[in-house]
DNA sequence: GCGTTTGATTGATCTCGATCAAGGTAAGAA
DNA sequence: TTCTTACCTTGATCGAGATCAATCAAACGC
């Protein structure tokens, strides 16, 4: 069986920015990089800080450099599904649209690269690279967002768990290249209850399920927060499917 | 409690196609709607033919007129999970994208209105309003992604019956306005097991579920295939969210 | 120090939807 | 007509994950 590479592909740095904003790739021109870094700031949040609420204006449109954000929806009955995951490097705020239907949640401390709206706006009409760019991210996200949907609706707990953990190592690797041997080692920057909300379980199945992967020797958990991964292979095929594991690019 | 309106906003028509196009709408200026008309064929495929392999060249870049067409994933087990549904305006294809990672297969007999892919492609290069507009097309079906992943993550059968049966009655009165008093009736254009595979249900499931909606009098079946709601809120309801019901714009 | 809070784990039990199985119904072929 | 096939329905039982509940551990304020 052939998996997908573990590292994905790098994006251009913004000026000085410290991540690789996936907005100025290698397909837009090199000028549009230092009109990008003309009009970007920085802003912080705080763990638990709602970014965007839900109906609400979006008020924030830039990357995320550093911490993680969730989008995610809430039943009038409190029963809420996670429906986006924001690592670093990724793009917040939806061009062309003045709300979002979900909420933007800082799930640590999260650093966004912001750009003033109007000047990105008017940026994009310009740069036709850059549409396209947007576009392409946008097919992204669908693409996750429908890999997401085959966990969702048929995969086990099980499976869940070990996708969700793929995907975070997958990042945490493009990131930080943090192999060990032939395994990994990577933080978890969900709570158990971030990451029911993201596979559609409840907290006590994750905490069984992780329990459980431990056990078979697929994971070694260092604290609650810190995983190592003896056989990434092995963790892939618990998966359940010979994919990407659901990457957001 | 505030509901959406039944009817979606019109998009304009392309020429003397039988229907209206969603990639050429009034934010399109009128010229382009002639360029387009210049480069389009019908085609047919017959219930249950592939018009694309999952990881193959999609050779086909269109608005679908007529019939309803599914994209779905599978897992190397069999277990397979529905991700899209193509009904009359939609869009099929990805710009910019060679292949697709899902089958997209038609689930009754489809008519598609098709775009030579070259000069599809070089209209949209030189026709900024055309590559926004696809923009948005694709945020519209990432946000319907998303309500999907709201209904497979934490929605009960019932509720996830009552929210699919929402979704084609909305498309079906957005096409053919059949209301009848302030009911509605329509036909279900999905077998028992194309709905299972849409919702993350078996198909005896969604059986038992539509037998329960029937006898609680939210629905009258007239025969397998065709649904009459005597009352379109109670249904809503049903449904369990007061958002739009997963309607893909 | 101690009490409180927040997040994680584990156990006991229940329930919703899956699974296994049997029939029913309508359309088409021989 | 009868046989076949595809699709749908209903019943009986099972089991994965939810729910209810207790315990634990680390962090924090007083």
């Amino acid at each position: 069986m052939k998996h997908a590479p573990l590292i994905a592909k790098n994006h251009m740095r913004c000026g000085d920015c410290p991540i690789r904003h996936k907005a100025v790739c290698a397909y837009c021109e090199p000028p549009e990089l230092a009109k990008l870094d003309a009009i970007k700031s920085y802003r912080t949040f705080q763990a638990g800080e709602t970014i965007v609420w839900a109906g609400e204006e979006v008020d924030v449109l830039g990357s995320v450099v550093s911490g993680v954000a969730t989008l995610s929806r809430t039943l009038p009955d409190g029963r809420r599904q996670m429906v986006g995951l924001l690592l670093p490097s990724d793009f917040v705020g939806r061009p062309g649209r003045r709300t979002a239907p979900y909420d933007v949640v800082a799930a640590n401390e999260v650093m966004i690269c912001q750009f003033t709206k109007p000047q990105f706006e008017k940026l994009v009409s310009s740069t036709p690279a850059l549409e396209r760019r947007l576009l392409d991210m946008t097919l992204d996200e669908l693409d996750a967002a429908r890999e997401w949907m085959l966990l969702l609706g048929r995969k086990t707990a099980r499976e869940k768990i070990a996708s969700l953990l793929v995907i975070i190592a997958r990042r945490d690797a493009a990131l930080n290249s943090t192999t060990v041997g032939n395994g990994l080692r990577f933080a978890l920057p969900l709570t158990r209850e971030a990451m029911s909300d993201y596979l559609g379980l409840t907290i006590e199945t994750v905490s069984r399920q992780i329990s459980a992967l431990k056990k078979s020797g697929i994971i070694v958990l260092e604290d609650a927060r810190h995983v190592r991964v003896p056989d990434y292979v092995a963790l892939l095929d618990e998966a359940g499917d010979d994919s990407d594991g659901g990457f957001i690019s």
